[in-house]
DNA sequence: GGTTTGACCATAA
DNA sequence: CTTATGGCCAAAC
């Protein structure tokens, strides 16, 4: 993208949505933006995450997967491990593909 | 105010 | 399994 993304507005709303996720839970970018209220906003869901500055250690943008259930970070490779990583922190299995085990099980809605 | 860009999603081939 | 396509929409430029 041209710019970053920065300052309140929809960040805010979805790192609010993230926040509720549950500990040892996981929820798609699909789901989060429901809970916006727009289904259609996915994108922004990963968009904002992206923007996600490394102060906001509350929100636990580790638990947002992909709607496969796959950790779905394409670019800032590195950034991919470290979910991985966190995810098993919380006990949340992940295969050597990326795949959450049990997804559908520990799918928050 | 038009263009570009995405940590997406579903579907098709 | 991969690649392509269309749709969606906020933010940056």
């Amino acid at each position: 993208m041209t710019g970053r993304v920065t300052g309140p507005g929809f960040n805010e709303r979805v790192y609010q949505v993230v926040g509720r996720v549950p500990f040892g839970r996981v929820a798609t970018y699909g789901d989060v933006a429901a809970a916006l209220g727009s289904p259609t906003v996915a994108r922004h869901v990963g968009f904002a995450l992206a923007a996600l500055p490394a102060d906001r250690d509350d929100v636990p943008w580790h638990r947002i997967v992909n709607a496969k259930g796959r950790v779905s970070i394409r670019s800032h490779g590195s950034r991919s491990d470290r979910q991985i990583l966190l995810l098993q922190a919380e006990g949340i299995e992940v295969d050597t593909t990326g795949r959450v085990v049990d997804f559908a099980r520990l799918r928050h809605r």
